[in-house]
DNA sequence: GTGAAAGCGCTAACAT
DNA sequence: ATGTTAGCGCTTTCAC
């Protein structure tokens, strides 16, 4: 059978097409009389309102936009992967789509938008991750509703959800400090990221009330991405400056995972001569040596969370700024050890 | 300034809006002057066509549902979702959108489709992994253009992207054999799945060829899913029966973990006391030890072939039968060793 | 309570 | 070569 319209419901029903769409908004002052008929005819013809003509006459597209960059898209780390997940999952309660774009991470004055954003075919933008304040200028003229994840635009009046990295160093850090550590260096990458500057000001606070002195010569933080590879030649700089240190806490997973592979190709023994925690939680599900303590950061959360503000944002129950802190959690696992 | 319309750019470049129109299709025999005129005002409203008022003309969505079970989506390996990745990329090429749907790994007929179909918001369907009979029974009845990755529905004329997976089980087998093995054990599960058949197959193959028999004794192969306990369990009843063995094909990177972590804890050397290879090179990224030797499945050239054969089958410049195998690349990395 | 009718932005057949 | 017009399927006043 060729797709029912309303059309069709609608003679079958015996009423005018107004009526079909009164029942189906749920118009009160119809009788069950008339509703059930309709009803049965829509239920006949397995009738669902098509999507163009209801975005047509309602300008809107029921389609939230999910914005991240080339790389955060292409990492294999099931990072963004979750909070993607999160949103989706969280859009089919509320009846939404999710369209995806990526974005050069080098965006351009002269690069094209997204089609979406152009082609009016999203009602709502969630972006994830850092991305380009030259993009973020530009996709302001368009002024559609934009929730942030995981990054917090320096413009002021934004609606964000982001782990609580703070809490997160700080915990980090004190777990090491409570297994008796002492010489506790930090690695860490791409400094401008509000949620690292936050990592190293829980690590910073955290030596601070045990009553450690900060040694910038236990600090190593690289302006590039906090990856694998920066992980890697990060401890291999920290380990020549500084024998003595006994554990690391590194800004996030990959960079830990660089690190434990100079220090195993140094041969110093993890947990045994250095112990080491992450942050993130994405390496849980494979097979790494140490397993790696870390902060879990409630990925598939902050997209839900995300979605969530959307819907109300849309609803316009929502103010033009918000920040919502998602806690973290500790996860000990075999790579942090008491001295 | 809110949303320019067609009316608006006709307007400005004083002509009607099927000049208009007629200029954004690029219809011959329009004088360049007009083109000119159009293009101008077309530029300085920086207007684009609504996606609604096309989709409901034209009776197309301009998306492409892409569908797998929830299970899948929820893995955390990259395998799914470097398909999608392909998908999306290819997606964009094509100035398609591509809309995400789970449905339940045990679909059942009383269950709701996916909104994007009962709602005609999609021109065609890409499914990814094995998704329930039911599933497609029912939207087959939809008659919308559909192209399968990773699965090999039993229905004879379906639009298929595999993986080489029966050269890869040959591969990987004669890998071990070209290492002087002779006791290679294989383990599998989810016999039911074309897939799975294949390696099977490949390795059954590669044993005939090289003139070792096949011994019911060296192949475990669970019913149930494919993942890292049953490598775990497959492995321990394997090596209990079978103390000789020397070598193990695991159908797949999680069973491979699995089996390696057994074979850890059971004081057995890798790769020294036994070698181990797995299949699909989803923990390449992360430290693994000793790293895995597997079989290369290219994860987003599938989805970026599945794409296309979708856009041409939109084109009508396909039958409505097809089965690609995309190649296989055998990795060797530390746990497969000479004997 | 229900229907007629206008109109959302666009395409395409038909006029001119 | 360009304009007129009739829809596409739906929502929503406004009459009756």
């Amino acid at each position: 059978m060729t797709n029912p319209t309303i059309k069709d419901v609608a003679k079958k029903a015996k009423v005018s097409i107004a009526t079909v769409s009164l029942v189906i908004h749920n118009h009160k002052r119809i009788p069950q009389k008339t509703k059930a008929k309709v009803l049965a005819a829509i239920d006949a013809f397995n009738y669902y309102p098509s999507h163009s003509a209801r975005g047509l006459v309602n300008r809107k597209s029921g389609n939230i936009g999910f914005v991240l960059t080339e790389d955060h898209f292409l990492r294999t780390e099931p990072f963004y992967t979750q909070i993607f997940i999160g949103t989706e999952f969280e859009a089919h309660a509320n009846e939404f789509y999710v369209l995806l774009t990526t974005i050069n991470p080098n965006f351009r004055s002269s690069d094209k938008l997204p089609r979406f954003i152009l082609e009016r075919n999203v009602d709502g933008l969630i972006i994830a991750g850092k991305v380009p304040l030259l993009f973020i200028k530009k996709i302001n003229k368009f002024n559609i509703p934009t929730v942030f994840i995981d990054y917090l635009p320096p413009a002021k009046n934004s609606i964000t959800v982001l782990p609580d990295s703070f809490k997160g160093g700080e915990l980090a850090t004190n777990h090491l400090i409570q297994y008796g550590h002492k010489e506790i260096a930090f690695i860490g990458g791409d400094i401008e990221h509000p949620s690292i500057i936050e990592r190293f000001n829980g690590y910073k606070k955290a030596l601070k009330d045990a009553g450690i002195k900060i040694d910038e010569r236990m600090i190593d933080i690289e302006e590039s991405y906090p990856g694998k590879s920066n992980g890697f030649s990060a401890a291999e700089r920290l380990i020549n400056k500084n024998k003595n240190i006994t554990a690391i806490f590194t800004c996030n997973d990959a960079m830990a995972i660089g690190a434990m592979q100079y220090l195993k190709d140094r041969g110093i023994k993890i947990p045994d001569d250095c112990s080491i925690i992450g942050f993130d939680d994405v390496v849980s599900d494979n097979v790494i040596e140490p397993e790696l303590s870390t902060i879990r950061i409630p990925k598939m959360e902050m997209g839900v969370e995300a979605m969530k503000l959307m819907a109300d944002l849309l609803k316009k129950n929502l103010k033009e700024s918000k920040k919502v802190l998602l806690p973290i959690e500790l996860i000990t696992r075999e790579s942090t050890i008491r001295i």
